[in-house]
Parts: structure tokens; C-alpha cells; sequence
DNA sequence: CTTATTTCAGATGAACTGAAATGC
DNA sequence: CGCATTTCAGTTTATCTGAAATAA
């Protein structure tokens, strides 16, 4: 707080999210639409996953992973904002799972190297063309050049974000 | 799968997020773009309210309900793409909290309005512009044309993937 | 000794489903 | 009775922190 309690009325404030006197309200936080924009695409990909027992998560990470093979589970955390620990459970239930297959780097024995199994490929040749199908249903209403200028502006914001964050290393 | 096991070699397909033969690299999908970010979102928003007690979640719940005074704990969850189980938690902590206040609705005795306290108010005004900061960092690249388009576009996606879902009622 | 990687264990947050009580 | 709202109880998923072992 800042100017005491103000306890009966409101206090009027001119920024962001508070109230304002008049005029149009003051539109959702970015921050907000992005979360419930999350949220909507991780609840129908969940939906669309379901039968095959992959989480969303999952999926997600099987789809980097088949565009940057040889990474370590370390930099899959360092790809995706998320610590070390959360990708080591999430690797090893694709393990387990026969997704993916790991060996030791040759480099260096301490890391594990990542690669797709052939069953991980082919699960995701099978999914790819229902997410796909959810991707287009999202962006239906967008045209070529605006997806491109959505995707530059996610991007754009991530790289803003991840510039001042120590949890972002990018390697 | 569609063509038998394909056990040695890799399958080559030519769609989303599987290999291409050659030529640039499929980039990631847009569904896994608002992920990441929301992910670097909610960690900062997460990390700026700690010394609060208040969570990103809760503090995005107070964002929406100082613009709009009088929604149900149901209305709520119809806005965030949620069940009503689930905001009903939220509501219960920030009410325990003193952010909130509710009220029966004189209409209907099953329903309860919520209402900001002086608290809640007093709140956000502390922390919005520590916030908005934030929002402001993210969105550091791109001008107000740019910006204003971002927000249209995640609308779009958020609308489209509503329009064909149950989840997401628009009351 | 320091650092990076992996992994185990436990904690927490935030969503879900199912079920029940209440009011219209 | 049917439907909406709220809430309780239990479950699941996905993050986190702390700590330990291993290797460079």
C-alpha cells in the first residue's frame, strides 16, 4: 500500500487492472488471455490424447525431441523453462512407455542422450495429423500472414521473458 | 499407424511435426509456443507475488472480478475455461484470505455474489504496477499496433477452440 | 573443489471426476 | 423431477525444492 487505508470508498487508480473513472474498462492482462489460450489448447489435446494414455506434456516433448535428437534430458528442461527434476520424471515415463530410448553419451559419461524409439515415431506419425487438426481449428481464423505475425509475437514475448530469467539458459 | 512397422529406418512423412526429407525444419507448434509462454508467465507472476501469499492464479481471479462485480463462483469458472469445482476452491482461499466478500443473490438463494474488499482493492493497487512491469517486459519488442494485433489474435484462437468445445459456455 | 547431470523423495498447486445438499 | 450452484472428498498431473550419487 501506499497512501494509507482508505477503508470506506474505493480508491481510484489509473493504471493496468484497477478501476478507472470512466471511459472503456480496461481490457484482461495478456498475461490473462495467454494462460486461458493454455488452458483450452491443453484441455483439447488431453481430450484428443486420451485413448493412447500420452499426456499432452508428453506429446509435447516427443515433438521436440523428434526435431533435436541427441539432447540430454538437462536440455530438454533448458528448452522448455522447467527444471531438471520435472524433465527427468516426464523422460523417464516416455521410457517406460517405449517412446524414446536412451544411451550414454560418448562425450561425456554423465549425460544420457535421448533418441526416438521406432514406436515413438510412429505414435507420433499417427497423432500428428489429429494435432495438426487441432492446430488449424485453433488458427481458423487467422490467414497465412497473420499466423506468422502470432508466432513472431510469441516468440518475440518468450525471448523478452527469458532475457532477465535465470531459469532460462539457452545453453 | 498406417503403413505396417516400419522397423528399421525412420518413417518419412511429410506433415506437422514429424520429419520432412529436407528443406527447413518444421517449426514447433503454435499450441507449443502458448505453453512455453505461459509457462515463463506464470513462474515471473508467480516469483513477483510470493511475498504476498497470493498466487498467480488468484491474483489473475481478482484481475478479471474488479471488472466485473457481481459474478457467481459458477460465472467464473464459464469465463476461465474451468470447472466450477475449481473455482470454488479459488474462491474459498480468497475469501479466507479477505480479498473477497460474498453475498447472497437476492435473486436466486442458491447463488453467491462476489464483491472485492477494501483489502482485495487495496491489493491489486499494491501490486499492479509491479505487474504490469511485468507485462510490459514481456511485450518490450513489439509497438502498440503490434500489440493490440497479439491481442486480437489470441481472442481468435481462444474463441475458435471454444466455439466447437462443451467446456466453454458463454453464458 | 566446483560444476553439471541425473535421480530420489517429498511438497505444493491446480486441475479433474464423483457425489451430495440446496434452491429454483 | 430436472437443472444450476455450491461444496466436500478423492485423484491426477505437473510443477517445485532439497538432497544425494556420479562424472568431467
Amino acid at each position: 500500500m501506499s497512501g494509507g487505508p482508505t477503508p470506506g470508498p474505493v480508491p481510484c487508480l489509473y493504471v493496468g487492472v484497477t478501476e478507472r473513472p470512466s471511459g472503456p474498462p480496461a481490457p484482461p492482462l495478456l498475461l490473462y488471455v495467454v494462460k486461458q489460450l493454455e488452458l483450452a489448447t491443453r484441455a483439447q489435446l488431453d481430450a484428443l490424447l486420451r485413448p493412447s494414455g500420452i499426456t499432452a506434456l508428453q506429446y509435447t516433448a516427443l515433438s521436440v525431441l523428434v526435431r533435436r535428437p541427441a539432447m540430454s534430458s538437462a536440455d530438454l528442461a533448458r528448452a522448455s523453462f522447467v527444471s531438471a527434476q520435472s524433465t527427468s520424471d516426464l523422460v523417464g515415463a516416455l521410457e517406460r512407455r517405449g517412446m524414446i530410448e536412451r544411451q550414454v553419451d560418448p562425450d561425456s559419461r554423465r549425460r544420457m542422450l535421448i533418441r526416438l524409439t521406432a514406436e515413438g515415431r510412429a505414435f507420433l506419425a499417427e497423432y500428428d495429423p489429429l494435432v495438426a487438426q487441432l492446430e488449424e481449428r485453433m488458427l481458423q481464423e487467422l490467414d497465412r500472414g497473420q499466423r506468422d505475425a502470432l508466432r513472431g509475437y510469441l516468440n518475440s514475448c518468450r525471448r523478452s521473458l527469458a532475457s532477465t530469467e535465470p531459469l532460462a539458459r539457452p545453453s
